[in-house]
DNA sequence: TATGAATGAGAATTCATTCAT
DNA sequence: TATGAATGAATTCTCATTCAT
């Protein structure tokens, strides 16, 4: 067989190293950042350790790759844009995104990434090197300022409670977070259902 | 000089030993189970971690006798049995029940325990001995058993919503549990209101 | 470059573990199995401990698969089985069975075997895993079955002292295993002379 | 009670001594030094380690002061000296001297000092202290000058085989070693008869 | 004198990381 | 690129020794 040319090797590099991030960010979100072993990243992308040392250079660099990757594929900001676009009601945004925070997207990483998130948020951010904290920070950030302006139209428009908004966002996205960590297969069944049950807590009567 | 006599020595190895099952829970409450090291559980109580192992025969040890203690002194029960004679509505009564768990009581480790046993029921149970899981098992129970008829009782007031009451239960459980397997120190300030709000969710309008 | 076929590595595995059991078996059996530290073995073998652990999961397997490994090749059924065959008195078979066990084969295992089998032999069983209790045992039975009709033939014939033929197999054995407990270097000078002393002891006159 | 006086004060502390001492010895030989925790010895005696402590700076200090005091006690040199009286021969004063070794004497005590010397004079003299070392040093060479004279005598008058004396003493004395190192209860059953049998090694026909 | 609490050095084992092939 | 061998730092647990009472 003829030798790959430049681009070939270089696709089949980026998609070796997709399969390593996509397990990686399933055993990370399921076990934590610090349970995670690297023997479990392997076994799960059906690859040897050494092989993931091929491609990073560390543990850490793994996790933050991983995220940074799956955080340009998701495209949450595009989802909420798109949902901004539209005419729902700002409770109803809320719900879509919601929903969307538990799907797992045409890439399957869509809740992962909240999952792993969620584990960092909780760890020390002494045990965290600088760049993946940034990360954690700045997607913890994006879901206020995006979440944000949603709340406060809806309790403008009498669909959401009033009172603080930002203690209310603030409650909402710990539940949110909360359940994520715990196994959102569950969720996943009558997702709509539940998660109406989870948004009468912040709908006005 | 002559050594304490026997009362006057259990006495003080009682103490040394709640002292660290206290920081114990505390730790293990904070970081899991897993990612808590005898050392940390040492250096919160002040100790070093060869006097751990004076009064504990295992790390495994440590978590099942402070488990044991701890809920022997939580009373949940005693708790549940005074609001289940009070004249409260269920509603109430679930609310009282729900303060009760994030408040810290006299000894201070009410909510550690609800803590670590999420931590051990998310993890997997065969790492786990099988006392410890019986008393994670017996706990979860427990909270099922003690809530379910509340939550019936309610459904039939028409005071909390209808439906699945099984499936009601366990979504509330859930976001409980969630919530504090984060920080609970934060959810201690204005906890009346944060706690209305949490009721939300299954309050009939 | 590529990596080693499945043949070559496999064979590299079992020179390196043959090269660690080695080792281990000569430490346990002149310092016992408590007092051996992995890492005696390891600087024996001349590798790290870590690699050790590597290739066995415990100390405790360590122990059994070099006992499991060293008897195979010892094939001390083997020689009973050629002595039977042939045409030397019983007397003499034992005779050349206790030279046997004291030389090195060629692999240069032999008499360890039998002194870890003693040390474990003296130790509390309870200390020990089934799996090796089980070997220890089958190899005293072992001893016991295959010289116990030598000893009987012996006595029939003469060559042997009368009397109890399990107690003198006893004190025979014991003898042997006390002096195979201690440096069996010292034996292997001379050692035709010395081995007939020994049998003086059950020697007809 | 009036205070003891100094003597009673001094005798009551020679007799707790000696009651940690015999525990020591007793514990030593049945488990080898190493292995011998101050815990074991505590138990056997029925004191706290703490108090092992109070009358020994060290683990080594016990051994060496145990072994001491035994050899003492013991006085093997004079049985040696009151046989060397006696009208046996010197074959039969060999028989006695072994069943000595063997029998545990008034102090119970006999056989303990031989098989403590038989674990130290295995064990790597780097890890002895110097003056233990001396005392095993020592025992072994009082033995052995015990003994030559006697083998060389019996020897002389025929009763002993011919050869190397020093060899034929060796060997008589590795065989004994070896056997004290095991359970010596059971050779106190008919011991008679097998210390017969085990002089046949070096008995003329 | 006597007890047991307390400490810390050392040993088994795990796992991130590097290296030879 | 790919594998798995090899290393060593970190963690649990044990035990000699010291100390307070």
């Amino acid at each position: 067989m003829a030798p790959l040319n430049e681009n070939q090797l270089e696709q089949k590099r980026m998609e070796r190293k997709a399969q390593i991030m996509k397990a990686a960010l399933k055993v990370f979100a399921d076990n934590g950042v610090k349970l995670t072993k690297i023997s479990m990243i392997a076994k799960e992308a059906g690859v040897s350790h050494g092989l993931v040392y091929h491609y990073f250079t560390s543990k850490d660099e793994v996790l933050y790759e991983s995220l940074e990757w799956a955080m340009e594929r998701n495209r949450v900001d595009q989802v909420f844009h798109e949902l901004n676009e539209s005419q729902l009601s700002p409770l109803e945004k809320i719900k879509q995104f919601t929903i969307f925070g538990f799907t797992q997207g045409e890439l399957e990483v869509s809740s992962d990434i909240f999952r792993v998130v969620q584990h960092l948020a909780k760890s020390n951010e002494n045990d965290m090197p600088d760049n993946i904290y940034d990360l954690v920070k700045k997607s913890g950030q994006f879901y206020i300022e995006s979440l944000f302006p949603l709340f406060a139209e809806g309790q403008k428009s009498g669909e959401i409670i009033q009172g603080d908004t930002e203690e209310l966002l603030e409650i909402y996205l710990t539940v949110i977070s909360g359940i994520m960590a715990d196994d959102p297969t569950w969720w996943r069944e009558n997702m709509d259902q539940k998660v109406d049950i989870l948004l009468r807590m912040i709908t006005a009567r």
